[in-house]
DNA sequence: TATATTCTTCTACAAATGTAGCATAAAACA
DNA sequence: TGTTTTATGCTACATTTGTAGAAGAATATA
């Protein structure tokens, strides 16, 4: 289950509302981007193919929902990240975060505290 | 710059450890990995075109080495997942790092250190 | 109901990616 | 130096991705 950059941009929609028809899902796309109708068309079909997305028909249109959720989206995509680029585990992308991408003042307290928050719940 | 996965597989081998020929490098692979020769010197000639990798000629042999940071790769690649499955910010990331991803209590106690580490260090 | 609008299903086609063979030139070896 | 090995440069071809038009069916509207 790999997601290509398109289907991420309609997935993100998809999973913002649903059903929703391929007409639908065209309004609430970013106004950057500017599809023919077909061509999402196009990507939805794909998507049921890959059994990603379900189609079902009310009168002659297609209804879409996602078959899979955002989570384990993000979950194989970061997992597909780290295998590649991250030397296959966690500790190396965590490391990375903290000491290369220079996370701003703010972001490291907030983690602390997302972190700290999530220690007082589990014990 | 846009690593695709195979161009990954070289890339991670070619930090390793260059100037490396073609020959090393397919040697270097990891063993799950079996391409043709061939196969190799194509992706090595693509990322030459991208500008990722240089070649300069050893007698008639070539000679490669990267053209950019694993660091710079890897900020790339992640910038590219945020932007894609986390809204563009590093916030919704690290929440999901911590909370959907399940930590396991090492890791977020190593996570822990690693961040009251940095936070001596700047200060 | 004639006409306009909207959907659907097919087909198409270029670029990127994965994978590799072939012919030839260069180098190593016997 | 003849022969084997190795590297190069081209070419090729299937699959995936991005993008969309055309023809026809269904629906809405005047």
């Amino acid at each position: 289950m790999r997601l290509s950059e398109s289907e991420w941009q309609i997935m993100n929609v998809l999973w913002q509302r649903y059903p929703a028809s391929a007409r639908e899902l065209l309004e609430r796309l970013p106004k950057n981007i500017s599809w023919a109708y077909t061509t999402l068309k196009t990507m939805l079909t794909r998507l049921v193919a890959k059994n990603i997305v379900s189609e079902r028909k009310r009168a002659n249109t297609s209804i879409y929902e996602p078959l899979i959720t955002r989570s384990k989206a993000r979950r194989n995509a970061l997992q597909s990240l780290v295998d590649l680029a991250f030397d296959g585990a966690m500790g190396p992308l965590m490391h990375f975060l903290i000491e290369d991408q220079k996370l701003s003042k703010k972001q490291r307290q907030q983690l602390l505290l997302m972190l700290q928050n999530e220690e007082l719940e589990k014990s």
